[in-house]
RNA sequence: GGGCGCUUAGCUCAGUUGGUUCAGAGCGCCUGCCUUACAAGCAGGAGGUCGGCGGUUCGAAUCCGUCAGCGCCCA
């Protein structure tokens, strides 16, 4: 691309990534690839599109960022180099919550609240904390190489994406699809805040359950008695003669604000219970014992305490029977005035340890068990979840999960690991309403007004000036915000403009692919394509990727608090962008979890960044081998290729074919896996050091050798491209021009295999080839011949002769052969042997080196080998059933595979035979 | 309580529809090499009864059941 190596001077011995890589991201953020335009699609492109999952701009990005958004890079330009118009939409999210938390915590070190700033100087601070990360995000996401268009991002409170936000609400609120009510919901008694249903973790802990008597009230005795003799065990008598029940808790606490006992009305036990009055100890409060058929008759005791306020089983229990609802606990979660004097003020753990303690000193406890269950937390601090009888707004979600679950089902929506697909359609078919009301500073507000004059609610899209209903301007608006996830919902379409009918809407919905980790698959993910549904009357996207989690070496998930973090732009410096991204391609099986030791970055990033230094060394070989020349196009040198450019050239269809199949299947590593054995384990290891001397001004072929070269590397850089995008641009760059390589390489095409290239016969002959040198190489480790030593081989009884005469070159270079002899050593020469799979023999005369014994040990050891396998065999073939039943193919593959062994057998056999007689 | 995933070499993990060298890769280890692309490299090598048991099948790392350990999700 640049001439950022003066002409005549070698190129460095390492690939420097810091010095190639801002310059490369200029070069194609100025050449203007990244983007695309509507008017790309209405020309007739076929677009790819991929909103990436806004991160929080609560911190920088870490690791799990990083692998984030190396996959969705990966898919963007391999899809660019198809030719797909493609358009990878970056952006941030303001995670209301969690950002809030952030900026209060750093109040709190000046000893402040939010309250004491007001909500407009607050809201200004954390936009200042916002626009910073916001910038250092972006700025991450560059350094790793992403081709977002940058033109294009957005902040889920940019001003387009607030109006797609009210708009979705009035819209909903119309239909009738979002209500306001009173219910228990989850209350964070640290944020002040509601909490979804998703937002409240459950979190395993060793708990109690402890069983309280309730005494009956004076003129209930009887009702106790009867149901007593119908069997009720947990009806008893207190000391002092008074009749008492049993109920269960794992949190006393609440006892406090208890309005009644519920039985099953169907159980036999306490039918004569039902409407019979028990003292609420601690309290003096009576009351009552009511039915209902949601108790379990058979859990526990039968019958449970109820407290309204303060479950949300009980309150359901309470609306069904009209018991009395009783809030105890302030926001706080602190005893409030309902309770008694002597708990008012305590804090819910405090106040735990005293109920038990005073039922206890009353005689009213009956016991504890151990108990581990659940405990919902906060899931941005943390704290114990406390139900919470208050008002909220939430969206009925059934009506929305219906398309969004037939998606599913009928394949519209794919889920990458297919596992995921039975989580996302169970949550679906349990579907609950969402919390969507947070008592909150940042975010958007609710567009609801209440008229101070005539009470009439309204949701409005603008601003409104006057009560629709009866004209008054004493309007309020709703003082809290909304869930951050309710703007994300609609982030795939929000981003285009919606609810304008955009040009960018009509080009770039439905978009293609999202990735992301599973713990979002609810929040966002699920919620995203029921608002795709709503909204657009389409699926938002129809693939859906969920990868797996970056741990550290422990398996632990990397995270601030524990310190264990690895950030990327560190690695970025180090290694280089490509290094980080290709270990983490190269190590994300599909859905699977990496771990990376955040303590050995070394450990952890070295290979990828060897990886990418080999490849710039090829190039460099390349470069400083190739000379002034003009390097002739593939199709002025098809008459002179030699078989390892027939060989490689045939490789070459396999790779771009397999590696094509890999991405297609979301097998990122598999794709990498694929072109590093294409790139090293053939490209490299064999390809170059074959060519090695035909590449000497007047080397044999040397036209074909240099035209393949080039070629072959770059097709490697594009096949490698979307994984390690900058040392490909620039190796690529290097490379001579001709009419097929011109511009960079992120828009050069993907190479497609070309069936005219497949060479079955080159591929077979160089892989005997290579069999005989690797074999050859074994021999002389053996026995210790040093590699500056050149050997003579006896090469006899294959019909290989032709391809060793042509390669006596290669095999001198790649396993110091200094001549292939085509018969056999004179009778009695000491030296190795080995055979091939085809039954060629091989002697290299070692006189003097050769030790009769090892040779003879080291040939048993290999005809040990062949007897096993052909045990096997035998066994095999042997059994009818097998020679029956497999496919005759399989049967003949393994006739053929016997044959073979047989012939190596034998002559390994004759080999040690003639040892034998050498001892003697 | 319900569901899901994992268990393969010392470590981290691949292994698509059961059958071609399917028992693999990287790192680590051992041995030998500074062979003018690369020591961030090259060549050669050691190392695993694919968690246990049972089953299906001509044939199982792969399918089924079960047990054990680890992890995750939902209630």
């Amino acid at each position: 691309m640049s001439a950022a190596y003066l002409p005549g001077t070698e190129l460095p011995k390492t690939f420097d990534p810091r010095g190639v890589e801002s310059r490369i991201l200029r070069e194609w953020e100025e050449g203007g690839y990244f983007g695309a335009a509507a008017a790309d699609v209405e020309r007739g492109g076929e677009p790819y599109v991929i909103v990436i999952p806004p991160p929080n701009v609560t911190a920088v990005l870490h690791m799990g960022h990083g692998l984030n958004n190396t996959i969705q890079d990966v898919l963007i330009r391999w899809r660019r180099m198809q030719g797909r118009v493609t358009l990878w939409v970056p952006g941030t999210d303001h995670a209301g919550i969690a950002t809030q938390n952030v900026v209060e915590k750093r109040l709190a070190t000046e000893g402040m609240t939010r309250h004491d700033l007001g909500r407009e100087a607050f809201v200004e601070r954390v936009w200042e904390h916002v626009r910073d990360t916001d910038d250092r995000i972006l700025g991450q996401l560059k350094a790793i190489g992403c081709s977002c268009d940058w033109t294009r991002s957005r902040f889920t409170l940019d001003e387009g994406l607030s109006r797609a936000v009210r708009e979705i609400f009035v819209r909903l609120y119309e239909d009738g699809l979002i209500y306001r009510g009173e219910y228990i919901i989850n209350w964070c008694p640290r944020c002040l805040t509601a909490l979804s249903n998703e937002e409240a973790e459950g979190s395993e802990a060793r708990g109690s359950l402890w069983h309280l008597r309730y005494p009956f009230r004076p003129g209930h005795e009887h009702a106790a008695a009867e149901a007593r003799a119908a069997g009720a065990t947990a009806i008893g008598q207190l000391p002092d003669g008074r009749w008492h029940l049993t109920v269960s808790t794992t949190r006393p606490e609440t006892m406090l604000g208890d309005t009644g006992v519920a039985v099953n009305p169907g159980d036999p036990r306490y039918g004569s219970l039902v409407g019979a009055q028990v003292e609420l100890p601690l309290t003096g409060r009576a009351i009552p014992v009511v039915a209902d058929p949601h108790v379990s008759a058979e859990f526990g005791t039968g019958m449970v305490k109820v407290t309204p306020a303060h479950d949300p089983n009980d309150f359901d229990i309470a609306s069904r029977t009209g018991l009395e609802v009783l809030n105890v606990m302030t926001e706080r979660a602190v005893m409030n005035e309902n309770a008694p004097a002597a708990f008012q003020g305590m804090a819910r753990e405090e106040a735990r340890t005293a109920v038990v303690a005073a039922l206890e000193h009353d005689g009213l406890m009956a016991g504890r068990d151990d108990h581990d269950h659940a405990i919902p937390r906060c899931y941005r601090c943390d704290i114990v979840v406390e139900p919470r009888l208050s008002e909220q707004w939430f969206v009925r979600m059934e009506p929305l999960a219906r398309p969004a679950l037939q998606a599913s089902r009928d394949d519209t929506i794919t889920f990458v690991p297919d596992r995921w697909t039975r989580v996302y359609e169970n949550w679906m078919e349990n579907i609950r309403d969402w919390c969507i009301s947070r008592q909150l500073w940042w975010g958007h507000r609710i567009p609801v007004w209440y008229c101070g004059d005539c009470g009439e609610v309204m949701a409005c899209r603008d601003d409104p000036d006057a009560c629709t209903a009866c004209g008054s301007a004493a309007l309020e608006q709703d003082p809290d915000v909304l869930d951050t996830w309710f703007s994300s919902w609609l982030w795939p379409f929000s981003v285009f403009g919606w609810p304008e009918e955009t040009s960018d809407l009509k080009a770039f919905y439905p978009g293609h692919t999202l990735s992301t980790a599973p713990e979002i698959l609810f929040f966002w993910v699920a919620r995203m394509i029921m608002s795709g549904y709503h909204a657009m009357g389409d699926a938002p996207f129809t693939r859906v990727y969920l990868h797996g989690t970056v741990r550290d070496i422990q398996g632990r998930k990397m995270s601030k608090s524990l310190g264990n973090g690895i950030d990327p732009l560190e690695v970025v410096q180090l290694y280089g962008a490509d290094a980080l991204r290709f270990t983490l391609i190269a190590n994300a099986g599909v859905g699977a979890d990496i771990r990376l030791d955040h303590n050995d970055l070394e450990a952890a990033f070295s290979p990828g960044r060897n990886f990418v230094n080999k490849l710039w060394n090829a190039g460099r070989f390349a470069l400083m081998s190739l000379g002034d020349d003009p390097v002739p196009p593939l199709d002025a040198v098809k008459d002179d290729l030699a078989l390892e450019d027939r060989w490689i050239l045939s490789r070459q269809q396999f790779a771009a074919r397999r590696a094509a199949e890999e991405l297609e299947g979301f097998r990122i590593h598999g794709a990498a896996e694929v072109m590093r054995d294409f790139f090293r384990g053939e490209f490299a290891d064999w390809y170059l050091e074959c060519v090695k001397h035909r590449l000497r001004p007047g080397g044999p072929g040397r036209d074909a050798a240099r035209s393949v070269l080039v070629h072959v590397l770059d097709t490697v850089c594009r096949l490698l491209h979307p994984l390690v995008p900058f040392v490909t641009e620039e190796l690529r760059g290097l490379l001579p021009a001709s009419d097929e390589r011109r511009g960079p390489c992120i828009v050069a095409p993907w190479p497609e295999p070309d069936a005219g290239f497949v060479d079955a016969r080159a591929e077979a002959d160089f892989d005997w080839l290579r069999d005989l040198v690797v074999k050859v190489r074994g021999m002389r480790k053996e026995y210790g011949v040093g590699e500056g030593r050149e050997v003579v081989l006896h090469a006899t009884g294959g019909d290989q002769d032709d391809v060793l005469a042509a390669r006596g070159e290669m095999l001198r270079r790649l396993a110091r052969v200094g001549r292939v002899e085509a018969k056999p050593a004179p009778d009695g020469t000491a030296g190795a042997s080995a055979v091939m799979r085809d039954g060629t023999e091989l002697f290299m005369p070692l006189t003097g080196l050769i030790d009769i014994e090892r040779e003879r040990e080291r040939l048993m050891r290999e005809t040990g080998r062949l007897e096993g396998r052909m045990r096997g065999m035998r066994a095999k073939l042997a059994n009818e059933n097998f020679v029956t039943r497999a496919p005759a193919e399989v049967v003949e593959r393994e006739r053929e595979k016997l044959a073979t062994c047989k012939v190596q057998f034998t002559k390994l056999q004759e080999k040690l035979t003639s040892l034998a007689g050498q001892r003697t």
